[in-house]
DNA sequence: GACTTATTTTGAACGATGTTCAGGAAACTT
DNA sequence: AAGTTTCCTGAACATCGTTCAAAATAAGTC
């Protein structure tokens, strides 16, 4: 059994893992330093990069856990037994939850960018259907008209107008919404969108 | 007559911003380079660091640029005599093609980050009011019930709601919506919103 | 258990990048 | 024309991400 390699292997991608996300965390994508999480995770600054690629792996890793708390966050967000609306409004409330209380790891899904020319792993690309999958359902009951197809994009829709108003509130300087209001003024789009698209 | 010196000091940065927008026109904000622009703007490496504090504040300037830009094209799209649904609905087009046609410059307009802690200038901030200056009076045409600064506030999470459609659409992996169908669903969330608020 | 092979860890070194600074050049003042 | 102020220059510095040869460690073989 070839156990003590892989095992002490998968121990430090998680001390990686670990002290990627507390730095991010804390200090934001910007002050992410390899030197310093190396040495949080106490080892060598090249041990990094036998575990992963590059630093931008690392914290795609840190973004998978991050995509995977979200989900459980929404899901635990919709009260049972509600309508497709109630629903809906309460995804978009359950979601600036998770953005308030997570904001700089939530941030970092959004404004990590690769080098030009880099492609996201395959497996990452796919981990993002948990900011839609939620919203198909109560969707396609307002407008059983649509197809599959026309419902999953207009739940994209759905989901990046209210991801704006929270991402801008919580990144722009102007345009910024108090967020004191934003629960209020989330609560208006949804609310809007629905009745509008109800039509 | 103290000219020569302010003269060639305006030239210089003028040819900085020239060569910075340039570069991230041509290869986005990561590929900005204090080397390359300098190198561009033919003058000395250090020259930069006189004319202006920082790389960010000369991207700042470039910024400034695209946002004029940016608001001559939104009032250029309005057609003369249309009722507000309409100038909304073509506002958000406007809107939609200039980041399609400067994707970088726009998107840098966004993904600009200063170091933690650092502010933006307060004019750079006051220039984002081009943003949402046009969406206040059609807007409060449909609620004439609205006070101004509700209508203001509804003004910022409108823009912010059609900003995340086409900024997810540029810059996500998984939630974003093809190019090919960015209008249609830009034009479906105004009217479902215009709807949604008018009722 | 000793020897060989394969893998991993280590930290010094490399290259790229933003920023600074002392010295020289240029422009303004008197 | 001399003095003063300002600016330009490019070498140097600090900080990054990343690489790599050597040492250390584990696995495989007998």
């Amino acid at each position: 059994m070839s156990n003590k390699r892989e095992d002490a292997r998968d121990d430090l991608k998680k001390r990686l893992i670990d002290a990627a996300e507390a730095r991010i965390a804390g200090g934001g994508l910007r002050g992410l330093k390899a030197r310093d999480v190396t040495a949080d995770a106490g080892c060598a600054l090249g041990a990094l990069y036998n575990a992963f690629d590059d630093l931008d792996l690392l914290v795609i890793h840190v973004n998978a856990r991050t995509l995977g708390r979200l989900g459980a966050a929404l899901a635990a967000s919709v009260p049972d037994g509600a309508g497709p609306k109630e629903v809906l409004a309460a995804l978009a409330q359950g979601y600036l939850a998770f953005a308030l209380a997570n904001t700089r790891l939530w941030l970092a899904l959004f404004t990590h960018r690769l080098p030009e020319g880099a492609e996201v792993p395959d497996w990452h690309v796919a981990e993002h259907a948990v900011l839609i999958a939620q919203i198909i359902r109560p969707l396609s009951a307002l407008r059983p008209d649509m197809g599959a197809e026309a419902v999953t994009q207009r739940a994209k829709t759905v989901f990046a107008a209210v991801h704006g108003v929270v991402h801008l509130a919580m990144t722009a300087r102007f345009v910024a919404t108090p967020v004191d209001r934003l629960a209020a003024e989330v609560d208006a789009l949804v609310t809007a969108m629905m009745r509008g698209l109800a039509g």
